[in-house]
DNA sequence: GACTATTCCATGCACCCGCATTTAATCAAC
DNA sequence: GTTGATTAAATGCGGGTGCATGGAATAGTC
């Protein structure tokens, strides 16, 4: 049998597919005026200025960022094209490889949280309480098909990333 | 000066952007394996049926969508190539032009929505009882850059989409 | 009416994504 | 150690998106 949502519901997944796309516009419209690369970027320069060595597996990228892999493939690309990133021979394992950040990216990703967080802040944190924040958060766990490996991820993210 | 996001803001942030990237790929995984065409083609031919006489101006689709004009422009050449909508000529005014659902366009959203409201009690109605769902629109209505005129349009979606 | 500004729609270009496949190295089994 | 399955990474291709621009019709100004 099948149940049709009910109009809370629905108003939940319209609201969640609108809002989340205005306010990604907006703060990537953000970064972007000040002359910053993609939020991509950025997730990827975090993960890897993280990392024991400032160097990664890709594979370990893939799994942290939760992009498919060819996806990771490509934004290594440019990563390294623009001199953010380098690829390295992995001793170990001849099929793979390391990226490690380079001096340019990590001065890039700090650079980057300035502006990033300026413009969380700004069209996120200002529209809240710390309350709400919280509660939203909450509820938008329970939406995480299951799968919740990015929890603490994301904890992590706001206590160390700057 | 600069302030700084909360803890619970970047949460939210991070919360907002990976949830709904999850939920939105999971309702549209559902319907690609029922084989139907992208959600932006519902939406469109949704507008378009409720429309008087089956037709609008691209214009008109593209305010009530909230999408570009040259991402309109394209959908509806998509639109037009499968059959589901025709473009016939605008005598009030020549530069524009008006874009008729066809009847092969009115059953496909019909089927859709089918499809489409079980993927969304799957992936959210399921996981939030009413009065949480109905939370979560709230604090997400907040988050609403101010231009709200989205919200009365979502409603009416919820109401008489079927 | 002639000129400019504005509106409506289409499109060339670059970028990014997803899918499927390919290449190369490692692992597992015998 | 040879064979077959699995894993790491790259890539060709089709398609979607954003940006900037183009052309055509209309509106506004004098």
């Amino acid at each position: 049998m099948k149940r049709k949502p009910s109009t809370e519901a629905t108003g939940a997944w319209i609201r969640l597919m609108r809002i989340q796309s205005r306010v990604l516009n907006a703060v990537e419209q953000d970064l972007k005026k000040a002359g910053f690369p993609p939020l991509a970027w950025y997730d990827a320069l975090l993960e890897l200025s993280r990392a024991p060595g400032g160097e990664m597996r890709p594979v370990e990228l893939e799994k942290q960022m939760l992009i498919p892999q060819y996806s990771t493939s490509r934004l290594i690309d440019r990563l390294v094209e623009e001199g953010l990133a380098a690829r390295r021979e992995c001793k170990m394992d001849k099929r793979g490889l390391f990226v490690e950040i380079t001096d340019a990216g990590r001065d890039l990703q700090k650079r980057m949280w300035s502006a990033y967080s300026t413009a969380i802040e700004r069209h996120v944190g200002s529209k809240l309480s710390d309350a709400d924040a919280a509660k939203l958060c909450g509820l938008l766990d329970r939406l995480g098909c299951s799968c919740e490996q990015a929890a603490p991820l994301a904890l992590r993210d706001a206590a160390s990333a700057r």
